[in-house]
DNA sequence: GTGAAAGCGCTAACAG
DNA sequence: CTGTTAGCGCTTTCAC
């Protein structure tokens, strides 16, 4: 008989230090009752004693869950999405989950690459926060075996799970204000066409330009990045027939676009106003005061999470379970003027 | 004998489906040789049609490699994570690893659980670029068991593997760069007491004040956030006495910073200048315009992946790895003045 | 209360 | 070239 040392103790090993059987161990760990009060206080200190940790690895293949979400984002570079990770990670962690990252950057071949090892780890779900054209692959990777929740952007499906923000109903909000501060010439400054969440906030500009009898000629599609929105402002800024106000897709492309300006000597808001989406912690930065949309990101993760758990249960739901959640617009400077009017219905927190 | 659908198949089901043995899936899927061409092309055709991917949770199993490798950051929204986690992603998945990412937040008790649920997850290795006073723990939970690699703070102990930036150098390099520019006082806004990297970095600027006969009182402890910088910055500015130049201990707190001296109403750099570390992307935005240091998050992370892979392997390295990266000094308007005296040295990207 | 035995899905010798 | 046989570390009946 070998005697190995220094590998890490398994419940066998534990099991004859503590002079038990592997079951008594497994109840002991586990917290089952049936153990009496001696042989549990044996067994703990030899658990302690020898540093064991079951192993997880083990225990999934056994029960088949493997206690471990993952998460899709676009670009974990991107601002928006560490509060995002964060916040799931944290609810992820309260009920016991750990969770598995990986950037798509909105690629469906990298999309397909990821879920392709997230399934082969054996994932229990998966959170979906990238934005990618990568629906139908991703629920037909997944061919109903494991739960999906969309976040961030709202699936095509009308059966799929999500939990996302009123996007059109922010960007109609963004409109509305600049509009209400008396402007009448605005761009916006839009993702990519194969964001649906893009799509859905250049729908609620659109809206609110055509409802207040303005053209909503000046919309670009570029990134979800800075050097997008500088680009596509500089060429609006040094044009002819400018706009005294740009609405970025997202908080990012407006930084860009206020660079534009800045470079090109335009005040903020006196010159043009600004304004973006997402709210982003450097928005509310006195450096930056960007006036943003916020999608309430915490609680979007936290949800997302909490569905996906109920996703999990057994039985699992037979409805899809949908959540639209309700944007808040955040007035900052970069769109205040001593004229502004407040609306009412934007004031709150 | 039940006929049970829509179940993920396993390799069983599909050795059955191409009416072979499970070995000879196996080798197919492992890619190995002996196979004949025949045959492979069934349990190929049978993998596609159903759909299979092999449990790596079984082979971690058998193999005792999860190849999953744990990163530990302070905190995810602090930007200089993101950058780092990306570059260990993709290095990692490069060689075919899965990330689990996990926020300490800087505190023992978190990094103990986390430690515990990534041990029990059965990871190979553990990147560590948390910073908190954790380092004992860390190694003794490990018991020379997992392959750990720190990064971003250097360790105590001398027999740590580790790929950190020279963060005395990069301090050095800026305080010498605001005393060439004139300034005789000047303030150092460091992190937390418990956080080596910080101290390191102190210990730069004093060392550089000393030699150059100034004075150093003018050194804070504070966190690493936005509004660490701020509340100190104001004290010194709004006080008598205040320094015409102010580095922050990284560029969250010296953002904070120029917030107060925006507030206050001073003018950066005329008024007072200003200097961060870890060169953020938003430092070099034109919006901001931040001297930085840059520790090369991305070659950070990604030799961070490759030296805990080369711990990894068989036979261990006998000797500790242990990489220093040199930092470079990126002269931004938050310093620049018509006066300025350009380091030679300090030029290079 | 506690132990023995089967098996989760796979890999790795070892036979043929 | 291909199949058979042991386990990997655990949970889970089922006995005792």
């Amino acid at each position: 008989v070998m005697a190995r040392q220094s590998k890490t103790p398994t419940i066998a090993d534990v099991a004859t230090a503590a002079g038990v059987s592997i079951s008594t161990v497994s109840r002991v760990v586990r917290d089952h009752t049936d153990v009496s009060a001696p042989t549990r206080a044996v067994v703990l200190a030899a658990i302690d004693r020898m540093g064991y940790h079951p192993s997880s690895i083990a225990r999934a293949l056994v029960s088949g869950r493997s206690q471990t979400i993952g998460l899709l984002v676009s670009d974990i570079t991107n601002p928006f999405y560490p509060q995002l990770a964060k916040s799931v990670e944290r609810e992820a962690a309260r009920h016991g989950y750990r969770v598995i990252m990986s950037n798509t950057d909105d690629s469906v071949e990298e999309t397909k690459e990821l879920l392709s090892r997230l399934i082969a780890h054996g994932i229990d779900g998966i959170v979906h926060a990238s934005v990618g054209v990568d629906e139908e692959l991703v629920r037909d990777s997944l061919e109903e075996r494991i739960p999906l929740v969309f976040t961030n952007r709202r699936p095509q499906s009308t059966t799929a799970n999500f939990v996302v923000a009123d996007n059109e109903l922010g960007a109609r909000r963004l409109a509305q204000h600049m509009v209400q501060l008396g402007h009448r010439r605005l761009g916006f400054i839009g993702g990519p066409a194969f964001a649906a969440n893009a799509q859905e906030r250049l729908r609620g500009f659109r809206s609110v330009m055509s409802d207040s009898g303005l053209d909503s000629d000046l919309v670009a599609e570029a990134g979800f990045d800075i050097e997008s929105g500088r680009q596509v402002a500089r060429q609006w800024l040094i044009g002819p027939n400018r706009p005294s106000a740009i609405i970025g897709v997202n908080d990012l492309v407006t930084l860009g676009a206020m660079e534009a300006a800045l470079e090109i000597g335009l005040r903020i808001p006196a010159d043009v106003a600004m304004a973006g989406f997402d709210d982003i912690q450097l928005a509310s930065s006195t450096l930056i005061g960007l006036t943003s949309v916020s999608q309430h990101i915490d609680r979007m993760g936290q949800r997302a999470v909490q569905v996906l758990l109920e996703l999990m249960e057994e039985p699992a739901p037979d409805e899809p379970i949908q959540e639209i959640l309700l944007p808040t617009l955040r007035i900052r400077r970069s769109t205040e003027s001593t004229e502004v009017v407040r609306l009412t219905e934007t004031s709150g927190g």
